[in-house]
DNA sequence: ATCACTGCAAAGTCTTTGCAGTTCC
DNA sequence: GGAACTGCAAAGACTTTGCAGTGAT
């Protein structure tokens, strides 16, 4: 597992240490094809390799050195986390809760605006942007 | 108070009746500069005049109605209200949380370019956008 | 050997639910 | 009078904290 040898090192880069459990959280992110809840993590890992306080303790430390993203998907109240790739937001099912992912945001024009129009404000440090809509089955069932 | 009657007339075209606590509700989130939580509208209000549980079911109902919008300003875990006037957003001070609204979004260019990335999906129904940055004073501090 | 990490239990925060009594139409 | 509304108590969902033991470097 070649893998498993550069998660290590990135692990090491954000200065942890090199954990079974921290591999572990890192690979289940890795394999999930949209962002992950606290609970869904917990099984998809399984019960037995993990508490779910060493859950919430990684992700936490990884979302604050920039390794994982942490997103409000709008479904419920739990927050959401997926690995901090390249800057994306997301398009979500208001239905069935099917996620695709999107590139565009416009954050430039958008910050420069806002910024024109707050002058007490310096900058626009972080955004948070989700869309949500129907999918094409879930329209079907609607009409 | 004229103002007293005009929200009875609002109250009842959603269907509700027109009861002191909601009237004061709205009358709170009315008089507000910022998007509020329920802790507080509650400190707000006055602890004697309302349960923090009217509040919650009552928030609940005016957002389904439409009256007032939950968004998530990125600060703690608790939702804030505020009254569904035009249509905005926020930029957040991450030191102080001070709020300014912001009027453009971008979102009818958005929604379109991610219609079309994303073909599984027919439509986008909401969009959740908060920017968060610095204000001037904190801006200051931080140097 | 040391300090980061982990599990378990407990507490904390925010929100919802059930039910009996009250208020508006 | 009847349905909508409210308060109080309790439960529920999600998250954090304390502490003692374990594991990585």
């Amino acid at each position: 597992m070649e893998n498993t040898q550069k998660q290590r090192e990135v692990l090491h880069s954000c200065g942890f240490r090199a954990t079974s459990k921290k591999i572990t959280i890192l690979d289940a992110l890795k394999k999930a094809t949209r962002p992950l809840n606290v609970v869904e993590l917990y099984n998809e890992i399984g019960h037995s390799t993990l508490d779910q306080v060493t859950l919430y303790r990684n992700l936490e430390a990884f979302v604050s050195s920039g390794l994982v993203r942490r997103v409000d998907l709008q479904r419920g109240r739990a927050h959401y986390y997926e690995l901090a790739e390249e800057h994306h937001h997301h398009l979500v099912c208001e239905q069935c809760g099917k996620v695709k992912d999107i590139d565009i945001c416009n954050i430039e024009y958008v910050s420069k605006r806002a910024l024109k129009q707050s002058k007490e404000f310096v900058s626009v440090e972080n955004h948070v942007l989700e869309l949500t809509g129907l999918c094409k089955p879930c329209a079907k069932i609607n009409q």
